[in-house]
DNA sequence: TCACATATATAGGATGGCGATATATAGGAG
DNA sequence: CTCCTATATATCGCCATCCTATATATGTGA
């Protein structure tokens, strides 16, 4: 696969991390439990995977994390969506609406009901 | 990501290789010009990611590829699903479903359409 | 005969996912 | 008070995979 799909395997995560930070502000440990509970555990992300992923996408400009204290007193650093990262989100979702059409088209897959 | 998600990046081709030789055989590199050709140019197989994916796909059974004699006079491998592979078809559709109906649920895809 | 599309094949570098592990704190059970 | 678990971030190192580049060989049209 060239072009489109090289950015769909590494985005999967992205647009999932990026459409839960335009909601709110989160911290990392967070965005893996929402991200496992809102797909009823289909997507799971591994930790070591998370971490890596998310100073990627700082050093891209699309989020920001800043270490703030936790009403529990800890020290936890949060993310937060830039407008290059709005951008980006915009251009991951139009990106995999195509993606599963193409596949749709030439794989047959079940409509997402 | 983990499970599904590993087998998700593969099944990608997979299901697209997979899906077409359920309607007939086919060669690798008229299996990528379909590919490319039915999702309008959005999937685009390089060859040197499809031919191995081809070989794996055969050891595990789910695909045979044999040598013909094409009407041009060439030789060319032609593939064929195996009852395995019409299975592993029909599983990975599931798969993909669920992901992105678990990929729309937290990162609001745009729907297929 | 030259160029190009067809057709298969593999070496080699780069990337990235993940198991394992390290560190540190909060909270509840015993 | 101690142990265990959940929380929270971080990195190492292996391994699978993807892709660029390249090699080989044939059919076709100029």
């Amino acid at each position: 696969m060239t072009g489109i799909d090289i950015k769909i395997k590494r985005g999967s995560g992205e647009l999932a991390i990026l459409a839960l930070l335009d909601r709110e502000p989160l911290h990392g440990y967070e965005i893996s439990k929402r991200i496992a509970q809102q797909t009823g555990g289909v997507l799971q992300f591994n930790l070591a995977s998370l971490y890596p992923l998310l100073y990627r996408m700082e050093n891209r400009g699309w989020v920001t994390g800043k270490w703030e204290d936790a009403p529990s007193g800890r020290k936890r650093r949060y993310y937060r969506l830039t407008p290059r990262g709005r951008k980006q989100l915009a251009q991951l979702r139009e990106e995999w609406a195509r993606f599963f059409q193409a596949l749709q088209s030439v794989g047959g897959v079940a409509h997402a009901g």
